[in-house]
RNA sequence: GGAGGAGUGGCAGAGUGGCCGAAUGCGGCGGUCUUGAAAACCGUUGACCUUUAACGAGGUCCGUGGGUUCGAAUCCUACCUCCUCCGCCA
C-alpha cells in the first residue's frame, strides 16, 4: 500500500506509473472519497467533542446530586448524530481504502519501461550453453526413464501438476534444499522454517490479497487459513507489527517450504514437466533493510541466489523486469533464467525483488532510524532457488547420452557419494 | 474434544460505571551532587489519526469485533491468543 499523504499529492506521478505497469485504477473516485472522507472526521470528532465535555459535566452534577435530565437528553441526541455520521464515515473509508490497497507500488527509476516479458532488460549472465553431441531429452523423459520422476501415479493420488519423486531424484530434491540452505546461511542468512499454513491477514501484509485470491489455495472449514504461495508470505510477516531496532538491520532469513499455487489461468502453458506445478519446494531468500540501503542489500541478495547456480555450474542469465512486467508490490526485480537446453531458451528459476515500504506499511514492520522516529523498513526477497525447476537445470543440463545424468560436484556429499544418477541408482 | 484461569503503557502491576490515557514500581531520558561513576534526590517519559503556515487544538486506542448506557479499561456477547488440569494423538 502506498502513503495516502502520498497519493495525495502525487495523483500525476502515480497516474504515470499506472500506464507504464498497464494496469487502472480509478483516481478520481480515490480523490473524490478522500476528500468527503476527511470532511466527515473532521465533523464527527468535533460532536465527539462535544460529547466529552457534556458527559464530564453531567459527571460533575450527579456528583454534586443536581439534576441533569436535560444534559442527558441532549447527549442522547448527539450519540445518535455521532452514529448516523459514523455508519456514513465507516462505507465512505471501505471504499476509500478497497481503492488504495489496489494501487501497485511505485518503481525504480532504473526499471525499464515496457509493456510485457519482452520489454525486460539483460543485465549480465553467467557460464555457458553446454554443447551436446547428441539431442538433449527433456527432464520429463530422463526422469521418467531413470525412474525417478513420476508424473503418472502423482495424477492418480493428486491430479495435473502434481508429481512424485523417486529414489535418487527425491535424494536430489532433498540435497538440493540443504545444499542452499547450507550456502545461504554460511553468508549470514539465519535458518527458519515457518508454518506452511498462514491467515488472511499475513496475505495482506505482502499483498497476495486481496488482488490476487484466485492464485491461492484457501483450506475450507470457519478458519481463514491458507496455503502459501511462497515462503515471503510467513517470513516477512515474522515482524509485522513490530518495531525493530534500527541496528539489528538488516535482518536475513533464508527460508525452505513447499510452495502452493492454484495456477489459475496457466492452463496450457508448462503442461508437462516440473515447471508449472501446484506444489514445489523453493528455498527463499528475505530481508529486512534499512531504506538507505535496501538497493545494495538487493543486490547482495541477488548475488546470494545467483551463487547457487554458479556452484552448481548452471548457465544462466539476469534480467531486470520491465514496467509492465513486474509484480504488483514491487518497486524493482531481478529475474534469474537458468539455461534448459531442450526448450533451447532461458527459463525463471528465481525473482529478486525490493519493495520498498509497500509490504512494510501494509504488514506494520517498523525501525527506530538514527534520529528515533519511527520508520518503514524495506521488504526484499527472492527465491534462492526454486527447487523444482533446479532439479529440471540439472538433469537437463548434466544429462549424458546413455541418459544417465552427471551429478554436480558441489552435491556429490549431499547425494551420499553418487557421482552419476543412473537407471535403479 | 472437556473443565477452569488470564490478556492494561518498554516491562511488572493497580484499577469493577463518570476529572482514568490510566496509580505505583522498574527501566529509559534530562538534571542536582561527584574528579568520574554508583547511590540518593528532583524532573521527564506511549502510539496513531484529523486540523493548523506554525504555536497549538481535537479525536481514537486498556487482546479483537459487536452490544448495553447520557457516559465503558470497568457490564453483556462473540471471537482470538496464552496458561493449568483431563482426554486423545505424531
Amino acid at each position: 500500500m502506498l502513503d495516502i499523504r502520498f497519493v495525495r499529492e502525487n495523483m500525476d506521478k502515480i497516474a504515470e506509473m499506472l500506464e507504464c505497469r498497464h494496469s487502472f485504477v480509478d483516481m478520481n473516485a480515490l480523490k473524490e472519497l478522500d476528500s468527503r472522507r476527511r470532511k466527515l472526521i473532521v465533523e464527527v470528532e468535533d460532536l465527539k467533542a462535544k460529547k466529552n465535555t457534556m458527559s464530564r459535566e453531567i459527571g460533575i452534577l450527579k456528583k454534586e446530586g443536581k439534576d441533569a435530565d436535560d444534559r442527558i437528553l441532549e447527549m442522547k441526541r448527539t450519540g445518535e448524530e455521532i452514529k448516523t455520521l459514523e455508519e456514513g464515515l465507516a462505507g465512505i473509508e471501505n471504499d476509500f481504502f478497497a481503492i488504495l490497497k489496489t494501487i501497485p507500488n511505485m518503481f525504480h527509476p532504473s526499471v525499464p519501461i515496457g509493456k510485457d516479458e519482452s520489454s525486460n532488460e539483460f543485465y549480465h549472465d553467467w557460464g555457458k550453453k553446454p554443447e551436446f553431441s547428441f539431442e538433449p531429452q527433456a527432464h520429463w523423459d530422463l526422469g521418467e526413464a531413470l525412474d525417478i520422476i513420476d508424473f503418472e501415479r502423482a495424477a492418480k493420488i493428486s491430479g495435473a501438476r502434481f508429481v512424485v519423486m523417486k529414489g535418487a531424484g527425491a535424494r536430489l530434491e532433498r540435497a538440493l534444499i540443504s545444499f542452499m540452505l547450507d550456502t545461504h546461511i554460511a553468508h549470514g542468512y539465519l535458518e527458519i522454517l515457518p508454518p506452511f499454513i498462514v491467515n488472511s491477514n499475513s496475505m495482506y501484509g505482502t499483498g497476495q490479497l486481496p488482488k490476487f485470491e484466485e492464485d491461492l489455495f484457501k483450506l475450507c472449514g470457519d478458519r481463514d487459513f491458507y496455503l502459501i504461495p511462497t515462503a515471503e508470505v510467513p517470513v516477512t510477516n515474522l515482524h509485522s507489527g513490530e518495531v525493530l531496532n534500527g541496528d539489528q538491520l538488516p535482518v536475513a532469513y533464508a527460508a525452505f517450504t513447499p510452495c502452493f499455487r492454484s495456477e489459475a489461468g496457466s492452463y496450457g502453458k508448462d503442461t508437462r514437466g516440473l515447471i508449472r506445478q501446484h506444489q514445489f519446494n523453493k528455498v527463499e531468500l528475505v530481508k529486512l533493510a534499512h531504506p538507505e540501503n535496501s538497493y545494495e542489500e538487493l543486490d547482495k541478495l541477488r548475488d546470494d541466489a545467483e551463487r547457487i547456480l554458479q556452484l552448481l555450474g548452471l548457465h544462466y542469465r539476469t534480467v531486470v523486469l520491465c514496467s509492465g512486467d513486474l509484480g504488483f508490490s514491487a518497486a524493482k526485480t531481478y529475474d534469474l533464467e537458468v539455461w534448459v537446453p531442450s526448450q533451447n531458451t532461458y527459463r525463471e528459476i528465481s525473482s529478486c525483488s525490493n519493495f520498498e515500504d509497500f509490504q512494510a506499511r501494509r504488514a506494520g514492520i517498523r525501525f527506530i532510524d538514527e534520529r528515533k522516529k519511527k520508520r518503514f523498513v524495506h521488504t526484499i526477497n527472492g527465491s534462492g532457488l526454486a527447487v523444482g525447476r533446479t532439479v529440471v537445470a540439472i538433469l537437463e543440463n548434466y544429462q549424458n547420452e546413455d541418459g544417465s545424468v552427471t551429478v554436480p560436484d558441489v552435491l556429490i556429499p549431499y547425494m551420499g557419494g553418487l557421482k552419476k544418477i543412473e537407471q535403479g541408482s
